[in-house]
DNA sequence: GTGGTCTAGACCACA
DNA sequence: GTGGTCTAGACCACA
């Protein structure tokens, strides 16, 4: 795990584990590693991994169990809600990207069809 | 000014004059900060500001007078094709995230396309 | 190896190799010395060096791969521009100082003649 | 002035006295600059100076009147030959340099050919 | 003032 | 082990 400088690292700490949900690597009921562990292989402050299970415990996308340790607990509605608003995000920064660098909309809708259509239709 | 931890200092310096080149902002002919006023102004050392200018050079971006100054002397062309790469760049990046987020090529192509017709047809 | 005061030591660097590479003392594919070692065996700065093996690198002179070492990698086409850019540079500077010695072209010529005739013709 | 590290600083005096020599820029009579101010003014040892104008005495090229300065005292047939040498050895190294970037004599004498007709036949 | 070169040395990343 | 990045700072060259 590396950490940017551009965001706070408890809120890359979340990003991580929601996209690894999106991608079904974790899945409801699934232990994640105890904060104290995330945090020493992590080498990062155990506060931060704490801030960042509590704001996921919040949302309701873990459960922590006193004694026992955090557990995945994400409804499929709540997963989609996740992924589509994740998607905006990097839509958002792609089409802005974009236009600071003086491309129109037309020409981005042009460029993501070509793109997408051609060396990336394994999936 | 400030720099991500993503990548080399020197490099995201050379992004931040490519951008302004390509949105006009910088056009042959014009001076450049020097390369302490830079430093300074970035609070970086002199000698990453160097790297970044001296192979701003090599790539003919821009044109140093020993004893005046760094000069931007981009072609035309140059400009282009700066342009398409780091489209390209960001084209790539978003494909790849949207993928990991598990979409699909025509579900990509079907989100951009709604997204930059709807709010941001601004342009 | 060492070095004059008359060019940077980057360059002097730049122009032992390149003069390896014309007479066939290293190929493509040849590992030259890593960093460190040139550095020490030259007792110069590594920085100095790497400045060199950089634009070596830059000009496709040599490839670096990281963790392994630098590896000449020339062209037939690169190297034979070089050598003809190499052979312009001493033309010059033989030309400059016998007309600063008060030699005439036609005089240049007969003396180059004569003793490139005479005892040299060996090759 | 500048001094190489490529040969003692008193033999490159040397050569700078006998090249304005042969150009006329000093002439048999002129004063030269006395030790003491020719080593202020090139910021060196006097006593490096002083092993210089000892050994263009000792070849005659210069002449000492005590208490008056160092005059140039060289005669024609000395100036020819000190020209005859600088070009011998101007030549040398000429040749020796192209035949180590692999031309033969053939392709020596071509390039010269050339060159001396070419851009430079406005002497 | 401007950029150019070099040293010394820390720390990181890849293998 | 390898190369890559960055800082700190000296000193030089051009204007």
């Amino acid at each position: 795990m590396d950490f940017d400088t551009t965001q706070p690292i408890y809120k890359q700490i979340m990003e991580e584990f929601k996209k690894k949900m999106i991608r079904g690597e974790l899945k409801t009921g699934d232990k994640i590693l105890s904060q104290r562990e995330y945090a020493q292989h992590a080498t990062i402050n155990p506060n931060t991994v704490q801030r960042a299970y509590r704001e996921m415990e919040n949302i309701q996308l873990v459960e922590t169990l006193r004694g026992q340790g955090t557990f995945v607990s994400v409804s499929e509605k709540m997963l989609d809600d996740i992924k589509k608003e994740m998607a905006k995000k990097v839509l958002n920064t792609f089409i802005f990207e974009m236009k600071s660098l003086g491309f129109s909309s037309d020409e981005i809708c042009k460029m993501i069809t070509g793109q997408v259509k051609e060396g990336n239709d394994n999936d």
